[in-house]
DNA sequence: GTCATCATGTAAGCCGTTACATGATTGC
DNA sequence: GCAATCATGTAACGGCTTACATGATGAC
């Protein structure tokens, strides 16, 4: 999960560990607070594996790809009058790292099951390619729409009031998230669409084709 | 947290090792599966520290509660014609664990941040005193109004489609949590306002909840 | 007598944390 | 020169998992 967030962080532009961290932070927001006794160890472990690189000189790394946030990194790391501080290594994903994102998005782990898995992948989802987007939603669809048909077999009247309460509460909860994923499902699909139309403009018209091999 | 939950399941019935598991997958469900691994020696490091006790002869051990599940397996470890079975330890929560328990339920650690752990908690509230309980559930309530307040000081519009949404739908998450919380805990006073009006019996017609007390 | 289940345990490993140690850069 | 911050790392530990090893009991 740390290797999936590091990669698809540095998949927009490279970084170095400290302000990984803190990127991370904001992203992820509150929903996970990453440590440095676990993020450098990740990045050695990502750099052995040939999925991130260091680039020693920044400045020539970033080509000013029109990120805001990007470019003001870059300006960062440029504006030094010295070009002393060996330390500090920013990492760049490799093609080899771009592959290993997307192979981590796609895996069958933590998509459906794990509520912390899934939004950290619907949060990097963005790298992947649609059809690839689509099966991320449908899994996660799939294991609430088990969860819920579990929850509502067991019998509704077990255990004290609080017990009770909180089996209900999950349940209302889990309906709830179903109902969001469905949402970006149909999201999905009209932005293929649209897609499609946009692709090819004179037959809008013939829109029924499926194209559902998967 | 694997100590609360078996001290809490422990509280009701002395169980063994085995059906403590299958027990703790019921009452926890899908929220949590503990595994062996973890649960023996658990078991251990609470006999050692006194929080538990080993009962070798059961039938002696479980006085019929009137709780179904508890005569059911008293039933299943009398009937043996043999008295051998050295194996199978059931455990029995000692005054030690009684307080143990209490304590833990009342620990300021995993109660309002961790979503698991206050879930945890509350499957096994009914275990604390009223005020203990209604310092659970505010704490939980302050929490997830700090979340909440942190979520909506944040500009709005940052990330992408996705990452919008997921934040979007986990604000609303924590809003219905909050709403949840305050339910239960105008529960709780209204509640103690029974107990209250129960120790004047001429006003028995107010009975809303059926045996309630464990 | 053998198979499924009940039952207890150990070993290795995973994935992360906290706490600590260290050093460079910048602002004053 | 000194403090605050930036920046990288290591060591020890925590809590849990999987996989494995072992054995008793009961049903047929």
């Amino acid at each position: 999960m740390l290797e999936l967030a590091i990669l698809g962080v540095l998949k927009e532009q490279p970084l170095h560990g400290y302000e990984l961290k803190k990127r991370l932070g904001e992203t992820l927001g509150p929903l996970w607070g990453v440590s440095y006794g676990s993020l450098y160890p990740a990045l050695r472990r990502l750099e052995r594996a040939g999925a991130i690189e260091s680039v020693d000189e920044p400045r020539a790394a970033i080509p000013a790809t029109g990120s805001l946030a990007g470019d003001l990194a870059a300006a960062r790391l440029r504006r030094r009058p010295k070009p002393s501080r060996r330390t500090r290594k920013a990492y760049r994903l490799t093609d080899r790292g771009d592959a290993t994102l997307a192979e981590l998005l796609l895996a069958d782990d933590l998509s459906g099951d794990d509520d912390r898995g899934f939004a950290l992948k619907l949060a990097f989802c963005r790298h992947l390619e649609p059809a690839g987007r689509l099966e991320l939603l449908q899994r996660r669809r799939a294991a609430l729409a088990d969860r819920l048909a579990r929850a509502r077999r067991t019998a509704p009247g077990r255990g004290d009031r609080y017990t009770r309460s909180l089996v209900e509460h999950r349940q209302e909860s889990t309906e709830r998230d179903l109902e969001w994923v469905d949402t970006l499902i149909v999201a999905e699909g009209t932005e293929r669409d649209a897609a499609t139309v946009n692709a090819q403009p004179e037959r809008a018209h013939y829109h029924q084709e499926g194209a559902t091999a998967s």
